[in-house]
DNA sequence: ACGGTCACCTAAACCGGTTTGCTAAACCGC
DNA sequence: GCGGTTTAGCAAACCGGTTTAGGTGACCGT
């Protein structure tokens, strides 16, 4: 990975065009402070050494790197194996581009965060799914650099995109309630650090008060027993759901927090010989692309999430400012129900099937 | 986007613990040249300023940017429509990840990809999806940065991440026959530049190579016009099968180069109110995750789409050699066929529903 | 002939680190 | 007590650009 033969620098240009340095540099970043006709013979004596200016010196020079940085507290290829990443990735990235900026990803270093973030050469910081007192949104906050939270409760005066989760999980849990379904199963996102007590801010808690809510509000509660944490991808999914059931647990609907873990709690019910939705009823949360194309089609709550990686771009731009005020901009997004078919109302055969309450 | 606060520099800390900047850096690079007092000294020193060296300034120093770029010839939204671009990328940040590197995506600047691969600070370029015979790659080449190609034919001493394309197209089409089809719709991923005339060593041209050897092995040919491209996403291949239906196509079995166009025409059929796989066979390519999950669950060729991420940026490490020889390492996987349920003996009522053949 | 403008270009400082000699002091054996 | 070797740390060059503060000469009106 080294560098084979040595470009040309500005130094060079200028030598050969008998100009000095700063004349070049005037050539291609502000041509009207120099005659025509130089402009031109420095392009072309530049253009003949094939020079092409070094961009990290000029983000040294300029203090300004042109790059935005996506910060994940998980490994990327965990992150990845996620298509909600990718689609809100989809939305930062066309922001980005419409900004000119280029798109960098930060992840753990060596299992350091804080590591990745001081090795990062970016001019903001778009953090997805770190709550607000991660020590390193303490980290970036005092760098003094611009950043905004993603999914994840920020202090009150601080950027954030955020969504309806509570609102969602609840439409979710009505939904089921209201087909008559009362034994649930919750499949949620874990925390990064699994070691940690629940963070009542991270999405998991503020969906799962959805689906208590809910349940609540008909008379029933949904007890810790009932649910179980995993990564937010397929395999999660998978695994959790055969977690549940080797404990003993026999819903008749489940609750994910995430289409790829509900996607996987489907091919889990699969090779359990359940049928969805006949004997159990499933429904996510993100309404990915492929939800609508799934083995049933996936009911689930719609959250935009290509908006939110467009958002999350333009409020780092703006320095986590609102322009027209000096407030610090939160935008929430709302949420809504999409039902297809995995879910229908609750039948006997499913009943059966069921573990006593406890 | 603006620094609020300076932050502390080498030369802050140097004054503050009164020694030299370079005694700085060594406390913290090579600590084996300064005592151990001093070293101790100067770190705590520079903790209580809340010093971070500048990563840009050190890439310049040391020209060396810790960072690898996946370079693609479309939009980034437009990419990260196909999942299969999010679980290369994951094999991509995996193995970045473990090297310390960063990963930035690179992707046309104002139309321009040139221009962003100017702009672009990185040691290694993995180009997905770029002829070898595309500009850019030249320009990379002359670069001397170290770089590898994915997915489209390379030079022979050129590195690159290849699969066996027309094996995996041959034995999809040869299943379809197996199965009784005779007529096929191909839908192909269009090239980035939709006005160039087909590259024969493009991925399309490899895969459509395959389809019509298996189909000229049983003495029939695929014609050009039952070949509609599109961009490899779900709305393209949704796109792509009504085109052809609005041409009056009328196949037995789709040919799909990329799953998610795969997804696309499952999607586009059922609208049309064709069952899948009753009216309709479809086999896709690339076996995604969520190919096991679609309804009905999708029969495609399998390639591993991790690896070839993870592989990429072994060769690129290596500097596009292999460490054992001088010869450039060019790396194919296999594919094999994946059969599940998108598939079926072709039947009466799809045959008497289509097109008289030209 | 002279001060004043203007257009054009340059020298040098600067961005914030790394790295290469080099020196001064300490240490060594004899 | 002396040359030789270490050890610890420094000064300065360097990476490759940008930017500021002039400087030079042509042109101008008087």
């Amino acid at each position: 990975m080294e560098q084979a033969t040595r470009r040309a620098t500005i130094a060079d240009v200028a030598r050969a065009a008998g100009v000095s340095k700063a004349a070049v540099s005037f050539a291609f970043n502000t041509p009207e402070r120099l005659s025509a006709t130089t402009v031109a013979r420095i392009r072309e004596i530049a253009l003949g050494l094939d020079y092409r200016p070094d961009p990290v010196a000029r983000m040294l020079a300029q203090r300004r790197t042109w790059t935005i940085g996506i910060l994940t507290p998980q490994a990327l290829d965990v992150i990845f194996a996620n298509p909600y990443f990718g689609e809100f990735s989809a939305g930062v990235a066309k922001a980005a581009e419409a900004a000119g900026l280029a798109v960098q990803f930060i992840s753990p270093l060596h299992g350091s965060l804080a590591r990745a973030v001081d090795r990062a050469s970016v001019d903001g910081i778009i953090a997805v799914g770190l709550g607000a007192d991660h020590p390193e949104i303490g980290q970036i906050r005092r760098s003094g650099i611009s950043y905004v939270l993603v999914d994840s409760t920020a202090l009150p005066d601080e950027p954030a995109v955020l969504v309806d989760d509570e609102g969602g999980a609840r439409a979710a849990a009505e939904h089921l309630l209201g087909l008559g379904h009362r034994d649930f199963l919750v499949i949620g996102i874990e925390p990064p650090s699994s070691g940690a007590e629940p963070d009542p801010a991270s999405v998991t808690s503020r969906r799962l008060r959805g689906y208590r809510t809910a349940a609540a509000d008909v008379g029933i509660a949904i007890q810790d027993e009932a649910v179980v944490l995993g990564p937010a991808s397929m395999d999660g999914g998978i695994a959790a759901f055969h977690r549940a059931w080797d404990r003993g647990l026999r819903p008749t609907a489940v609750l994910a927090m995430s289409d790829a873990m509900a996607i996987g709690a489907l091919r889990a019910a699969r090779e359990l010989g359940l049928r969805v939705p006949d004997d159990l009823s499933i429904v996510g949360f993100d309404d990915l692309d492929v939800a609508e194309y799934t083995d049933p089609p996936l009911t689930t709550v719609h959250q935009p999430n290509r908006q939110k990686g467009e958002e999350a771009v333009r409020l780092v731009l703006d320095g986590g400012r609102k322009q027209s005020s000096l407030e610090a901009a939160q935008h929430q997004f709302a949420t809504h129900l999409v039902v297809r078919g995995s879910t229908a109302v609750m039948s006997r055969s499913a009943a059966l099937g069921q573990a006593p309450r406890r």
